[in-house]
Order: C-alpha cells, then sequence, then structure tokens
DNA sequence: CTTTGTGAATTCGTTCACAGCA
DNA sequence: TGCTGTGAACGAATTCACAAAG
C-alpha cells in the first residue's frame, strides 16, 4: 500500500498558510528559496514537498501563490469540513476557541460538552453546548469526527474514551493527562509543561544539532 | 561533532512524565514493554531512547521507576531551571499560565510584560509584570533565555525581535503569526488551526500511515 | 543565467535479531 | 524463561546533482 508520510504534510500546512498570507499582501508569484526564508526549511525540501501536491510552478517565475494555495489545499483540507466537538467549555476551552480564527477554514466547532449544567443549552459562539451525559448521542447524531478536550484532568481519560466509543477518531488533547487509547485514534498532545522543557533543552543544546535552514 | 535528534528527546521527556505518575501510584519497576503501552511508542525504541541517558535496568525487574525518572531528569533538565518571560498577560497569556503546573519542573516564569500600563506591577501569581518598554532592560538583568509569546498578532514579530535581540534565546509561540527569527533562535508554533489541520487530515487518512505502536 | 522537478546518493531514525544476564 | 542492551539491517527523509525550461 503507498503510503505518505506526516512530516510533510505538518510543512504543507504551513506553507498554505504562508501563501495565503502573501497573497493578502499581494504577492503574486514566489520562489522555492522565498519559501525556504519564509519557513526555514530548505528549498530543496520545499520542491519534493510540492512534489506531493503535483502543481508546478515554472522556472522564470517560480510558483503562482494563489494557484499553489489552491492546489495544496485541494490536497490537504477536507471539502466538507469535519465536525468538532469541544468538552469542557470553561476557562481554558473557551479562551483556546476565541483565540482561533475559524473562518476560512474547513473546519467548524459544532458542539460544546460541559459537567456543568448552568452552562447547557448556551450558544456561545455560534455552537450549542450539552451536558456531557449528552456526548453518545449527539457525536452518533452529529456524525462528529474530532474532539477537543478541554475538561478537568480527572475526567479527561474517561471523556476520552466516551468521545472514542461514540465515533470520534482523532482528539486534540489541552489536558496535562497522556491519554491511553486505542492506537489507530489520532491524538494530539500539548502539554505545555513538556513543550517548555524541550524548548529549554533545545535551546541550551542549539551547538549539538543540525542547522535546519538550506544554502 | 556529535550530534543528537530531536524526537528521542521529546519522547525522553514524555517518559519522564509518565514515570513520575508511576511512582505517584507507587510503581516501583517497569518494563520497556509496560512504557509501550503507555506511550505507543515500540519497546525497542524506548530501550533505544534510554541508552542516551545511560540508565541501565535489569532483564528481571525490567527499570526502577524512580531512579530512571531521576536519570532521563540529570539528562534533560536544567540544573538551575531557565528564567522565562511572558510577553502579553491578557487573558490567552494568563489562561495557560494558570493551566501549567509549575511545580516540580526545573522552569519559572520570572516575569510579565504588557503594552498594557494598568497591568504593570501587579504581581499576578508571583510574577512581576512590566511595561514592554522594559523589555530590553529586565531581560538582559534577570539573564531571561526563553519567551512565551502571548501578545496580539499585530505586535508579535516585533515583540519576538525584542526579545531576541535582548537574549532570548528560545520562544513558544501562542500567536497566529509566522515569526521570522534568526536561524539560531528556537522557536516552537502552536497554532491551533494548523494542529487541526493536521489532525483532520491524519485522521482522514489514517489507513496511509504506518501505525506507530510495537510488537 | 536562474529556477524547477526529480533520480540518485546520502544521512538519519527505527526495527530486527540476538548475545548476555537474572 | 523473559528481559535488557546493542550491532547490524532496514526503511524513511533529506540533500545532492543535474537535465529541462523559460
Amino acid at each position: 500500500m503507498e503510503t505518505i508520510s506526516k512530516k510533510p504534510i505538518q510543512r504543507l500546512i504551513l506553507y498554505k498558510k504562508i501563501l495565503n498570507q502573501l497573497k493578502y499582501d499581494g504577492v503574486e508569484y514566489v520562489f522555492s528559496h522565498v519559501l525556504s526564508k519564509l519557513t526555514g526549511f530548505s528549498a530543496n525540501q520545499i520542491r519534493r514537498d510540492l512534489m506531493l501536491v503535483g502543481y508546478t510552478g515554472t522556472p522564470s517565475y517560480g510558483y503562482e501563490v494563489a494557484e499553489l494555495e489552491e492546489s495544496i489545499s485541494k490536497f490537504i483540507d477536507d471539502p466538507d469540513g469535519l465536525a468538532i466537538a469541544i468538552v469542557g467549555v470553561g476557562k481554558l476551552g473557551c479562551t483556546l476557541l476565541n483565540h482561533c480564527n475559524w473562518s476560512g477554514h474547513n473546519l467548524r466547532i459544532l458542539v460544546g460538552f460541559d459537567i456543568d449544567k448552568k452552562k447547557v443549552g448556551k450558544s456561545n459562539e455560534g455552537y450549542e453546548i450539552f451536558h456531557i451525559s449528552q456526548i453518545e448521542k449527539i457525536v452518533k447524531k452529529e456524525k462528529i469526527y474530532l474532539g477537543v478536550l478541554a475538561c478537568p484532568d480527572d475526567n479527561a481519560q474517561e471523556m476520552a474514551e466516551r468521545l472514542v466509543s461514540a465515533g470520534v477518531q482523532g482528539i486534540l488533547n489541552y489536558t496535562k493527562i497522556n491519554l491511553i487509547l486505542p492506537e489507530d485514534i489520532y491524538v494530539e498532545d500539548t502539554d505545555i509543561m513538556l513543550t517548555m522543557k524541550k524548548i529549554s533543552f533545545f535551546t541550551r543544546h542549539k551547538d549539538i544539532f543540525k542547522k535546519k535552514k538550506s544554502t
């Protein structure tokens, strides 16, 4: 079976964001070495990545910004936009959601869940909030495929399991809990302390890592 | 020059978190295949990673939990604990900081910076807040090496540059801006929409990725 | 000339296979 | 037996090198 790897996908998503910005800045064409400057990845690697999406530029002008963005989008984005649920619409969950710019992305928070019955029913930023006892019913009914976990750590494992058993296939985990889930469920963890430790280590040991920049 | 790669380091940081949890659960010994279950990484890979820290277990009992945690910590953590500054102590910044458990980690938020003079001086969660005009002075004086960027997007690039020119070596970027900084500055981005897109893609295309679990 | 697209070479990361040990 | 630690083999990801194009 043909397999593709994760790293190029991550980079493509970043390229698309940057191309979108360039488009709004009025830039029409871009060379791989310019994208290299903007991303820190080598021009070689960028051209290699772009082979995946099939779009080809021209030696004289490079890549047409809007077209390349569109091609990457075709490759990366779901045409319909997967439905997302958030579990835990407390301070953390709401702050994170409000901080996002959801327009222009094929992604939408469809519902929220909370243990606090006072929050139920309130349609906060356009999505409806249900009590967590409704998870199974609503997730199935609305065909929700992705979950954002921003509930207290104590409930995290249970809430994750319930999302998964109701049909959720991928989870963005904002709790500090290391979730144990079936291996076919895609989980992305965001523990800030772990991230800080990573930054701390890499910053202290910069010298022993290869530079990632190109020519 | 001897170089080490980033992925094992990330995994080691996760092992340490899990070992810490096991310790509190009263677990004394752990086998690599148990860590495999808890992390999703193969037992082979875990043993390979542990070679880096130099701690060796025994065939009969596996690894002594507390000792292994300590060894990883020696390898990963800075003995003194690098000083961190946060730029932007608004809703996002404060929520993220409060959500962390800073105790037991060799990391400390030393100061905050904000453009809003009303926030200056207030010692929120134990750290002092200065006006952004003080960045250069305070960062140098307090020898701050890491920065958390949680300011409005409009100021992000400028604030990052000022942190860097004052001596900051690594940045955790919570803005939606793609920062352009010297290549020797370590930057970790956390754009939620990009992460959601990634999860969306990988969830839809699970079948074409290799399973990462082991035997 | 400069830049793209890509086969070939290389480097890097993971898994295999097994010796050595409790 | 069942585990650890590790050289060797393998596979994946990146870079090199260059033909083709404007």
